[in-house]
DNA sequence: AGCTATTAATAATC
DNA sequence: TGATTATTAATAGCT
């Protein structure tokens, strides 16, 4: 709705992007907050621009409140170990670690393969593979969590008896082993990590944004969102 | 746009609601799609049906991601009391979090582009960035293992002192309060990550990491957007 | 920031 | 819901 089509791609030039930002940022939360009034929806926007400024929206209710309703509907299945107790510290260490590691190893082979364009469009599925890698370790470090009480709840009860003594042992041990320990050596960063990701054949369905972009080839003019996106539309 | 005006007001047809909040759901999702990839900003979106049917988007990165990011950029509270080995792990899990933000932003950047010398140049340097700070936290790591390690081993000793002499108590055995205990409850990571942190002095100044101000829209004229929602809109 | 020429979204209707 | 169409709304390109 301009003078042109405009094609799905990112725009280079940093000045007309930065115009562009502006003004569908306003006409985004215009529409936002006219489907929340006209349709009595809760809604919750949130935009970073480039530079990493935050603007948002949420209609009536708190920000908070949807994101604690999005959070209630969506993490369910999820363990419970979500919670803020003892070793989430520590996971969410180790993920951000995790996190870091891959980015770094696709950077490095960012760096060292020149940039052709198969590697770019590798690039993108990286989103994708930290997920998958954060997941697979999640799942590891949950096990090695699970072993790590096993142990200090073996111990716990060895003190417990050891207090049924108590002129023998005035100190309240049970302290330390109460927690989790994610000190084990098991759990070194180095050891912590997966193998690494294999960059090559993760293409599946990827391309399809670029492809999109290219609108020459496509004589169709098909919906502007992906596919994965239309799994949001069914109502 | 459409056959007439529509008066920003709840629909009370409850039919024609749901028909309207279908077809601007598609819309609004299709215009976060629209902006996150045209000006590469991060977006979620999040939306509940009268019925409380859930319906979201999310720019290339998790939903998680931004949320989590939402979540540290709004609540700049700082966790008040910080003894070492806490203020250690804060300053590591902060450095870490900066990092994969600027590794992310800087993804984003390359993935789309051609990386021109320069660009390269400055990767490697990231790159050395990186190298230097991930050692130093896995230095950290490390000791922090060691320590635990030790003290494990103190408490198996003590464990096996205690079987073989069971009225003997070993003393001072996992006191050390100064002891990295990872899992310490005041180490929770939902207290708080400081804003984003400037990894180093060699990033700033990057034609990627550029800090411009954001050009904002301030519309004089009274669109269909009421006034408090222009608070957004502010820089 | 303002100003159009145009495209895109969508209300009404079938 | 899904398609069609008449209209309004959003905005790309300029200044």
């Amino acid at each position: 709705m301009g003078r042109g089509r405009v094609q799905l791609k990112r725009i280079e030039n940093k000045t007309s992007q930065q115009v562009t930002f502006s003004k569908r940022r306003t006409g985004l939360l215009k529409k936002a907050h006219e489907i929340s009034v006209l349709c009595d929806a809760q809604v919750a926007l949130i935009m970073f621009s480039t530079k990493g400024k935050l603007f948002e929206y949420s209609s009536e209710t708190s920000m908070e409140d949807i994101l604690e309703r999005y959070e209630r509907q969506t993490h369910t299945e999820l363990s419970g170990a979500n919670n803020e107790s003892q070793g989430n510290w520590s996971f969410e260490y180790i993920k951000l670690t995790a996190k870091v590691e891959v980015l770094e190893r696709n950077l490095r082979n960012f760096v060292g393969h020149d940039l052709d364009p198969m590697s770019m469009r590798e690039l993108q599925s990286l989103e994708q593979q930290l997920d998958t890698s954060l997941k697979s370790k999640t799942a590891w470090l949950a096990r090695a969590l699970e072993e790590q009480n096993r142990k200090l709840a073996k111990m716990k009860e060895k003190e417990k008896t050891f207090t049924e003594h108590p002129h023998n042992c005035p100190e309240n041990l049970g302290q330390n082993p109460s927690t989790v320990n994610l000190c084990s050596p098991e759990l070194l960063p180095s050891q912590t990590l997966l193998p690494s990701l294999t960059l090559s054949g993760n293409l599946q369905g990827r391309a399809w944004l670029e492809e999109k972009a290219e609108a020459q080839t496509a004589p169709t003019r098909n919906t502007l969102m992906p596919p994965w996106m239309m799994h949001h539309l069914t109502s």
